[in-house]
DNA sequence: ATAAGCTTATTTATATGATTTATTATACAT
DNA sequence: ATGTATAATAAATCATATAAATAAGCTTAT
């Protein structure tokens, strides 16, 4: 009846195991056509105290993806209360069964924050962001190179901008643009040989560096404009989900 | 040396009061030059049981307040790992010590994000999406005239637009925005007699309707880039800290 | 018939004690 | 110095008892 024991190892105890489980099953769907369990079979169904399952389900709450109420029992919220910005929410939405949808809608918010973090990190970006940006530039070089990770390198040229421009709600996506990246890179990549356009990198760069607002927002509008069509174009050829 | 009883009244029951409780402390700063207290210490200070503590606790953890480790004990994290997009600790943050920075910091956000929503909307919102804006519209000029609320006018029209982009992360704004605006109105509105401009969210919601996504965009960029001018002028007159 | 009030069953909420585990500082030995 | 055992500490876990909230059904007065 059971055979779900919660595995410590996917997360620092049996809580955080418990978190990770129930929020895939939640995403995953598994709750849309039938109650989600009360409080006792949960515990009896993964074999851990009523103190585990309660903060378990108290940080799904904390994220948006149930409610609880006395009598009534636990249930799951509707999507659109689940915070899709947070960290642990994005990751198991994107590690489900792969949708090109949530990717394309993902990307489409990208094309927003990003072009306009490049504008603001041109006008307020000290040396040391400055550097940074390059920095990750030049991981992008030596990656076309073979001499570093491609996708390690991308990652840290984007952070760089967000972080440069010292606005902490921009400074947010870091996390969230990096699950991002890091989780859709197996679809990204299955596209073409396809590695990121360094030049295109180098434009957003350059404006920056040089401090030119309204440059650093078109390249940086450019090039994410440039994943957009690219991610339209497999939809059409592949319509279905893609990859697994 | 206790004298701070949780107060239920503050949330539905004694976890979310300890919630919103300890959410208040550590955004205030209480905890940055000493140790944040153990669970038994909390659960003593606070009169409560250690369910409630370790459950109040799990959440602000989930939220990225805090962090917990055996033998270490609970520590506040640092602000770059709150959660900013989660409306308590928005909420927390926005109605500390008023602070003009972050409200500028928010709507140079809002300046990404709205104008693109705005030209998304342009293309994919349906009839009912329409007749949403164009009600949020029609409210402001109701509310010119003093039959209804202009903050809530004004919040209907833009959450009508983020909800038009039919793409899930910009939905996420809506809880967001209806949050900072509802708490800094106290401010807007001591900047001057101020009403939101009528005739510039008139020029949005037309170029919505009008499917013309490149003018939508920038009618929306010019009404928040307004606002920007007029919080910048603001912490020119006043640059200390405003209002409480 | 209908609405208000009462009863009961169910589920979360709270409290508390005991035990276990993870972590780190310290003492000790090599 | 470097590694190893030990002790101390705080969270993590388990178990159990009691309280509070509320949905649903039942009763009763009108």
């Amino acid at each position: 009846m059971d055979m779900d024991r919660a595995r410590p190892q996917l997360g620092r105890n049996l809580t955080y195991g418990m978190l990770d489980s129930l929020g895939r099953d939640i995403v995953l769907g598994k709750y849309t056509d039938r109650a989600f369990p009360t409080e006792a079979e949960l515990t009896e169904q993964h074999g851990v105290s009523r103190s585990v399952t309660r903060e378990a389900v108290k940080m799904l709450t904390a994220k948006g993806l149930l409610s609880a109420r006395p009598r009534q029992g636990t249930a799951v919220q509707p999507p659109a209360n689940w915070n899709l910005f947070d960290t642990d929410v994005l990751r198991w939405l994107l590690e489900r069964r792969f949708s090109i949808d949530l990717l394309r809608q993902f990307n489409e918010l990208r094309v927003a924050i990003e072009p306009e973090a490049a504008a603001l990190a041109a006008k307020v970006a000290d040396v040391s962001d400055l550097a940074a940006i390059s920095a990750g530039l030049e991981r992008m070089r030596e990656a076309e190179r073979g001499s570093d990770d491609p996708l390690d390198a991308d990652i840290a040229f984007h952070i760089a901008i967000l972080q440069a421009t010292k606005n902490p709600f921009y400074g947010q996506f870091q996390n969230i643009v990096s699950t991002a990246l890091r989780t859709s890179i197996r679809f990204t990549n299955r596209i073409k040989g396809r590695t990121a356009s360094v030049e295109d990198h180098a434009a957003v760069e350059h404006a920056i560096a040089r401090r030119q607002p309204d440059k650093a927002r078109k390249a940086m509008r450019h090039l994410i404009g440039e994943v957009l069509v690219l991610i339209d174009d497999a939809a059409e050829n592949d319509p279905k989900a893609i990859g697994a």
